[in-house]
DNA sequence: CCGTATCCACTGTGATACTG
DNA sequence: CAGTATCACAGTGGATACGG
């Protein structure tokens, strides 16, 4: 089911794929506070496995790997878009929480 | 963010309260084969702080306690079914790997 | 019936160091 | 630059027993 969803990172990775469609590997960690390589890489891979971000490899010195997504990865945008309205149409208690939350996480994040 | 939905649990949770407005405890713990009490309580208690399902307690002997969808949580409704339709247009490798998956965790919920 | 409390195994995660 | 390997640890989640 919606399991292609499951971690922690995949939906902010999606989001940063959504605005430019081509991303570095090294853009990413950067564009995304509080990711380790090692998470980074392992949403990476199974969104991959899953089909909706693709992988380009470089043949170069130094190394480029670049992400991107899927023509299906694209198609999630909207949804993804709808679900962010959603979001932001909270009651105002709620609203305070959540952003509290955001507060805090991005603090630790540093 | 969309951490509201962060959690193993609540997107089957808000599936169950999507089909019918309310649910009793007992019923959605039979609904949703392998979740634990201490889980779907939990689970329950977080979207309950989010101000996406109501609870109310009936005071009788024995106990009933009733679970539905707020008026925001119901208007999230449509965007999951959206969510719904994406996944089930995934191209057909990652159909049946997903299809694999929740084999598997069905045969280890029993 | 609807929870809470306790214990314990496991795994997800971060830090660090290393490779091509 | 883009990873891989290893380790150590906290927190999550399951099982169980108990309480209102």
């Amino acid at each position: 089911m919606i399991r292609i969803l499951e971690g922690r990172w995949k939906l902010v990775i999606l989001f940063q794929l959504f605005g430019s469609n081509v991303r570095r590997f090294s853009e990413l960690e950067r564009a995304i506070p509080g990711v380790s390589q090692k998470m980074l890489i392992q949403q990476l891979r199974q969104l991959e496995q899953d089909g909706v971000v693709g992988r380009i490899v470089h043949p170069q010195v130094p190394p480029k790997v670049e992400y991107h997504l899927t023509e299906w990865g694209q198609s999630l945008c909207p949804v993804l878009d709808k679900l962010l309205s959603w979001a932001e149409a909270a009651p105002a208690e709620v609203r305070e929480r959540l952003i509290e939350r955001d507060m805090a996480a991005a603090a630790e994040a540093g």
